[in-house]
DNA sequence: CTGGTTGGTTTCCAAATGGATACTCAGTTT
DNA sequence: AAACTGAGTATCCATTTGGAAACCAACCAG
């Protein structure tokens, strides 16, 4: 047993919990996954929606999705062709997490914005300063 | 009125909760919160706990920590120096929707590996078959 | 005056990420 | 026969990210 199960630690950087963490980071990925939290949205709707992605990034960002088990994509045998995107039930297990943090961004971004612009400042004139 | 506040969309690639998001993806910066999360951390311990991140990456991430408001630089007028990190309010705010992200991370991180198991699987048998 | 200590910085480089643009495929309509 | 769908691919390219290795600065101990 090398590689015991030793309570999931993050601070362990092969830790499994950090492809979690990585998804988040991606520069769609959550954006879709809350997309799709009102049921189904075919591809050029997501397009729209996630504000015209281009296509390749928009299927790398469904493709690894998929394999990571959070959506479903679903094909419908027609001309043209009609392709839609589902959470899983893995994927909808996502969204209360997520929602947590959108909401923790959603009210401490000024806060955020106000130390950046407070950090910038600081450095700036300490340059004038020498 | 053109950039009216319309209740902060995440859709919005614009939106500033994006710039969360991004924090949490940042390779090293979400570690850094949860070990600051028991009180202050030097920087050399920081590099220890966090598996031997090189000096320039840790100090990037680190600086860019303190100008988002979220942990606090403290210097001590000492040589050889001492420096250490600390959670600022808003950081320790923050504590709070990670846990939840990282219980489920915990808690699902199986299901993603099979799922990428099973995905990979199956495309390996489609190559073979054509 | 040499070496050790901590907390960095500098330079250079490889890999990953994101995107623009053009193209394909398979039928369907005109 | 040509044009039109929707859902992608294929190429190519710019930017960003992460890291390796070496260096620096201040002071103290020997």
């Amino acid at each position: 047993m090398e590689t015991n199960q030793q309570a999931a630690n993050v601070l362990d950087p092969d830790c499994p919990s950090r492809v979690v963490f990585q998804r988040i980071g991606d520069k769609w990925a959550s954006l879709v996954i809350q997309v799709l939290a009102n049921g189904p949205v075919r591809f050029s709707e997501l397009r729209k929606m996630v504000h015209v992605v281009t296509p390749k990034v928009l299927t790398q960002t469904l493709r690894s999705l998929e394999r990571d088990g959070l959506i479903r994509r679903k094909v419908y045998a027609q001309v043209p062709p009609r392709v839609d995107y589902t959470l899983t039930d893995l994927g909808l297990s996502l969204l209360a997490p997520l929602s947590q943090l959108r909401e923790w961004a959603e009210n401490n971004v000024p806060a955020i914005i106000d130390a950046r612009d407070a950090y910038d400042e600081l450095r700036d004139s300490e340059l004038l300063e020498g």
